[in-house]
DNA sequence: TAGATTGTTAATCGATTAACAATC
DNA sequence: TAGATTGTTAATCGATTAACAATC
């Protein structure tokens, strides 16, 4: 019986695909073993971070060599659980909507769009990139036909929590909302928050106090 | 003389344009208050928690009657220098560097974007709302012109670190930096990765990991 | 006045860092 | 073997939470 992972501190969630990508970057040298001391480098951080997050993922280590490479990805892939494919929607066909539908790079994280909504009759039946686009009255079919468990918030923040609704209503196990509007939701739905604003408000206040 | 704001933590500065989007909502009531406790229930979380946040941007409330709808709002702002425009550049006119580039919310975050650059030549001389396309070569140029102080990475991962040299070279303190690829830059300027993978991470871990 | 809320000071909690034995 | 690195245990640091006097 596989044992279940255990939960993870959002500030280690938050770096382990930092680490990913600098791994996956590797696979292309022919290095075979990587140090945790060589990852902190990379990223100007303690190599004891490093390690205590990677043994999160379950890794276990051979002093002196390292990780094996191709087992260290493994890990932390299956870990935030990149490894198998969960079916997703999209709803809100904008500039930001059509950016992820077209984001190819979301494969490398398990993540499937199936379909978008929007409620603008004229993007209806049309495809961004292989994903078809359908009037928002067909949620909760081609959510339960595609058994899809992530739904995408795109939409203005004025029907953000609407959307928010329809999908927990569909099925849908975690939202991950980019309106700028607080969504409330169940217990039992995990809602990520990806506002652009979060991360801009760290750099330009930085950018401010820096000499201070 | 104006006193610098002191530097808070991450954890708050991702936490105050959340507060400011709920504030900014609530200004087309005709609310003149709002106390710690009410944003602290909108969020799920501890009043005294958003009373540590808010009085780190320097903002004094009345005991009983809670903040200045207005005032706090100002006072989110110019702690965050959103009260202020900040002129920035875009390189990579894909799909998220045109959803960028598209979406006029960053005016409420006193962000401009003036240019965009991309080293496609069937992009250069296009404009995509308002914001024209330029070859790369001629970035030092713009950005100086326009004392641009913010580069936003929207490149693939590949040439990611030779754009970042290309912005910090021509004198931009802040990068913004979308692509899935750790940069390097000097101390005195100020790095802040805005990749998605950082809170799909968060996500898909949490759905798996909620019952156990 | 009584109740609600602020802001300060102290306590707790959790994440990061340090120390060090084990080991390839 | 000696040096480098892991993983465990303990210490430190910083963020969150609790307690409570001040006050509109």
């Amino acid at each position: 019986m596989k044992k279940l992972p255990k939960s993870a501190s959002i500030p280690t969630l938050r770096r382990l695909p930092k680490y990913l990508h600098f791994l996956q970057k590797l696979q292309s040298t022919d290095e075979k073993f990587i140090s945790a001391t060589k990852i902190a480098n990379e990223f100007g951080i303690e190599p004891i971070l490093v390690r205590k997050d990677l043994s999160t993922t379950g890794i276990v280590g051979k002093p002196k060599i390292g990780f094996e490479l191709e087992r260290l990805i493994k890990s932390i892939n299956e870990f935030l659980n990149w490894h198998s494919v969960q079916n997703a929607v999209i709803v809100g066909v904008g500039g930001l909507g059509k950016a992820i539908m077209g984001y190819v790079g979301f494969q490398d994280y398990g993540l499937n769009i199936v379909a978008a909504f929007d409620s603008d009759k004229t993007l209806i039946g049309k495809k961004i990139k292989d994903v078809q686009v359908f009037p928002i009255n067909e949620l909760p079919e081609i959510v339960k036909s595609n058994e899809a468990t992530i739904g995408v918030i795109t939409v203005p923040a004025t029907s953000a929590q609407f959307i928010c609704d329809v999908l927990v209503g569909s099925g849908i196990k975690g939202i991950w909302n980019f309106a700028p509007r607080a969504l409330k939701v169940n217990n039992d739905v995990i809602l990520e928050n990806a506002q652009l604003s979060q991360s801009l408000a760290v750099l330009t206040h930085k950018m401010v106090t820096k000499n201070s």
